[in-house]
DNA sequence: TCCATTTACGTAAACGTTTAAGTAAAACGG
DNA sequence: CCGTTTTACTTAAACGTTTACGTAAATGGA
């Protein structure tokens, strides 16, 4: 690998020089910058981060913590979205990302690796924010932001939870529905912030929610869903539509249905929630609320970026990212029975 | 950040002697390395990978190139599967993984960007294996695997597309049909050696297969399998069964089949390929050939960090990950009317 | 007991950068 | 023309490791 000191050989000056051109300080003349910046090119030099790393205490390198409790890893749908596009942004301000994880061969936990590997910022999402590992990592002083989950003092970029669960309440009961049931994740900032706005939304229109027709089940789960579904299908006063935590739980209650007999929209009526790809494609097509991945990645990217440079910034801020209700062909409108 | 010097300060021993107990190297007596083991521990020591990568040149991070046509980035079912257990892999082993790209402000070509970072070995997967720039990568002097690619002299974990199309093809046999269509994907390697494999699995059953019920799609693309579906329906002589090149445009094709008031599998039957989630919970269940996503993630992390700690190895090898038919209900049993 | 080997350390250089501090020459102001 | 500032460099230290080499003391063999 060629270094600074070739560079320096090659063209009869010293490293501290050939450093400064190559990082556009004026303190060299203009011809003889551009003359060693051009042999730098021929010779095909790159700066060795690791040695850059050492001396300057940035490596441009940020850290993803995630870890999610169905242990899906990067196959996490939401998560590999938002990722994807956290990914792309900060590339493209010249930084890259390592995983951060406990699984380490030498037992590492998540601070102690994020400093073995000197990452300059940390991106946490979809983990249980009350392990004691996640918390350690929340009060270090290296730069922080939260996806989905708020701390006091810690920049938090969310998806709206709230309004979105409004917007799908308000649809339900703008087509009629009363009888609602909710399937529930667990139980996470996220959830509760759900089930909240889902409570009080029915409110609103002096829809008292009976207690039968919230079941506490698991994101991404349909079988759990699937078997909650039955028990909803078989109440006495069963619902006549039913809210899942996300999609594929959704895609659980359509095969419960179908087992039951009945069909969507026809006997029951269902909302979904992410927005993914799936519910775009199965029939019939689900009406669901997409989160807005490719803005909640972007901004906490730039947000975490702001920070890492920046470093005297002391504002936290709560960056609420809208979603949309996609409407499929899962909702019937029963106005007409009312 | 406490540091091999503070430890040597602390235990009155000279940095050397610090380094090579923690590093266990049989130059220090029991009892001080012992010592300094647990000062270390008790001053919460982490090593500075930084330090440790300028002065040995092994990062202990491994590269990965993937960027597939579709630029759909970690979203790729297939690939996130397989770089899940691939990161899973490395991790037990101490390595981090870094993605390449050449998306970088800098505009660093992958080669470049791998020097930059100091991976110690690289793996691609899903790239188009024609750009000049895989090709540089792959003809460097860091160790590579290559997934579902071949290069002479790199070591390759190819998923058995030729068995797994042969297993599709004489299932659909054993059921009877005769007139069977294939949507492809690009033209790629695997798609060249499903292709092939398609087509001598058939004649050895002495069927021949017509052109047009060959038709050139891309993978992950379900508006295309759309298509090219109602095309193959719309034929004088349509086939009784399509073969999509992955799940999802499976998905487009039911809704293709559906759109023209026909139904799966009565009408026509349909395979398609990866065995992801998706292809388990529409309905009716897709048959299909599920890739071993987590096979092919562990042998390649495994042969990557092997080439990497035995620069010596010299065998180049060719592992074959089988696959495995999941058997749904989207073909139909048509012997009876033969 | 004497010399050779082993043991248990310490010294110092090196990896490739960045950057504070130093310096000689050129430019400048009056 | 002389003192001061500016320009354009160089020197050298530092970041935190690893590791070849040096060395003094302890051990061993005869």
């Amino acid at each position: 690998m060629v270094s600074l000191k070739d560079i320096a050989q090659k063209c009869g000056v010293s490293i501290a020089t050939v450093s400064k051109s190559l990082n556009d300080l004026n303190d060299v003349s203009v011809e003889t910058k551009e003359r060693i910046k051009q042999v730098a090119r021929e010779m095909g030099y790159f700066p060795n981060s690791s040695a850059r790393a050492l001396k300057t205490n940035r490596t441009h390198n940020i850290g993803v913590l995630f870890v999610d409790q169905s242990q899906s890893g990067l196959t996490h749908d939401y998560f590999s979205q938002v990722l994807d596009s956290f990914k792309r942004t900060v590339e493209l301000r010249g930084y890259d990302i390592t995983f951060i994880n406990s699984t380490q061969s030498n037992g590492m936990t998540y601070l102690e690796h994020s400093r073995y590997r000197g990452v300059d910022g940390i991106v946490i999402a979809c983990v249980d924010f009350s392990d004691p590992q996640v918390i350690e990592l929340v009060n270090c002083d290296i730069p922080v932001v939260t996806i989905d989950h708020v701390f006091d003092y810690r920049i938090a970029v969310l998806s709206d939870n709230i309004q979105g669960m409004h917007d799908l309440v308000e649809y339900a009961y703008a087509k009629g529905h009363r009888k609602i049931a909710y399937i529930t994740g667990e139980d996470t900032m996220v959830t509760r912030n759900r089930v909240g706005s889902f409570i009080r939304s029915l409110e609103k229109h002096l829809v008292v929610t009976k207690d039968e027709y919230i079941k506490k089940s698991s994101y991404r789960n349909p079988d759990k869903a699937y078997m909650f579904t039955k028990e909803l299908l078989n109440l006495k006063d069963p619902p006549t539509l039913i809210m899942y935590p996300d999609d594929y739980s959704a895609v659980g209650g359509y095969n419960a249905i179908r087992d039951e007999g009945l069909k969507v929209p026809d006997d029951i009526s269902i909302l979904g929630y992410d927005g993914s790809y799936i519910s775009q494609i199965i029939s019939p097509k689900l009406t669901t609320l997409k989160q807005n991945t490719e803005e909640i990645g972007k901004v906490s990217a730039g947000k975490l970026i702001h920070l890492i440079e920046n470093p005297k910034t002391t504002l936290i801020q709560r960056l609420v990212i809208d979603g949309m209700l996609l409407e499929g062909e899962s909702v019937a409108d029963i106005r007409m029975y009312e």
